[in-house]
DNA sequence: TCATTAAATTGTT
DNA sequence: AACAATTTAATGA
């Protein structure tokens, strides 16, 4: 099903039909989306009138740098790649998204243009917010604010792990500590399933390597005992392992 | 349900 | 980047 869209990385990719062909979020697909557990009815009500469901192909960007502030996202289905473009071209990727993720709320909270770009590694299903439906909940909602709050702490820690990856660390680290922030249960709260549907290919545009090394990382850190590949995706079956481990060699 | 074929993904150089 | 091997998905009897 991957058919590499030229490049996940080809800043020509054209402006999202996101807005395009969507339809309201079904009542199966509110009641999978965490926070909105959360919230009292008359609050419920108004996210299931407001809040729409599209689908984005792969290679496509959900939002993009620059942009004002429309929506909150969150993803129901599928994979995408949260990046920015460094001064120098290069593409500096911050984090992948997993389905039960949500984000944006930091630009909405400052009302000031996206910092990021977010493709998708695959075709994928993503839930959006209105920004005024997002403020709406914030004025009107404590347990809303409760579950941002939290939400916002833990994206701070995630992009500081992310920092330190970036540096210091073997090939074989950044690729088990990146697949430990994929089941980071606050940011994406999945029901507790250590399964992860990922190719290694997507894994490879995830924390930017070659395919071929995240397969020999892969097989690196399921000799240690931290994962089970299997085809088209992969079990962990330690997590912590895969957090703090040090896989410098086989 | 099974056999056949195409497509996707992995393993290796 | 290329290629072979393996796994899955789709099709039709």
């Amino acid at each position: 099903m991957y058919t590499a869209p030229s490049s996940p990385h080809d800043s020509t990719t054209a402006i999202p039909p996101l807005l395009e062909r969507r339809r309201f979020a079904t009542q199966a697909e509110l009641q999978a989306v965490v926070w909105w557990q959360l919230l009292e009815p008359a609050h419920r009500l108004r996210v299931a009138q407001d809040m729409m469901v599209g689908q984005v192909l792969a290679g496509e960007l959900v939002c993009r740098t620059g942009r004002a502030p429309t929506f909150w996202f969150g993803l129901l289905e599928g994979l995408l790649k949260m990046s920015n473009d460094g001064s120098q071209g290069q593409t500096i990727t911050f984090s992948g998204l997993v389905p039960g993720g949500w984000f944006g709320e930091g630009t909405l909270l400052k009302r000031e243009p996206y910092r990021y770009n977010v493709q998708a590694l695959r075709n994928s299903v993503v839930a959006v917010l209105p920004i005024d439906t997002f403020h709406w909940l914030l004025d009107h909602s404590i347990a809303f604010n409760r579950y941002i709050m939290n939400q916002l702490n833990e994206r701070l820690g995630q992009f500081i792990a992310a920092r330190e990856v970036e540096r210091l660390d073997s090939p074989n680290v950044r690729v088990a500590r990146s697949l430990a922030a994929l089941f980071n249960p606050i940011l994406f709260p999945v029901g507790g399933d250590k399964m992860l549907r990922i190719t290694q290919q997507e894994l490879a545009y995830l924390v930017g390597l070659s395919r071929q090394r995240v397969n020999e990382a892969l097989r690196v850190l399921s000799l240690h005992g931290a994962i089970r590949v299997g085809y088209g995706g992969l079990l962990v079956s330690d997590l912590e392992l895969l957090r703090r481990g040090t896989f410098e060699t086989a």
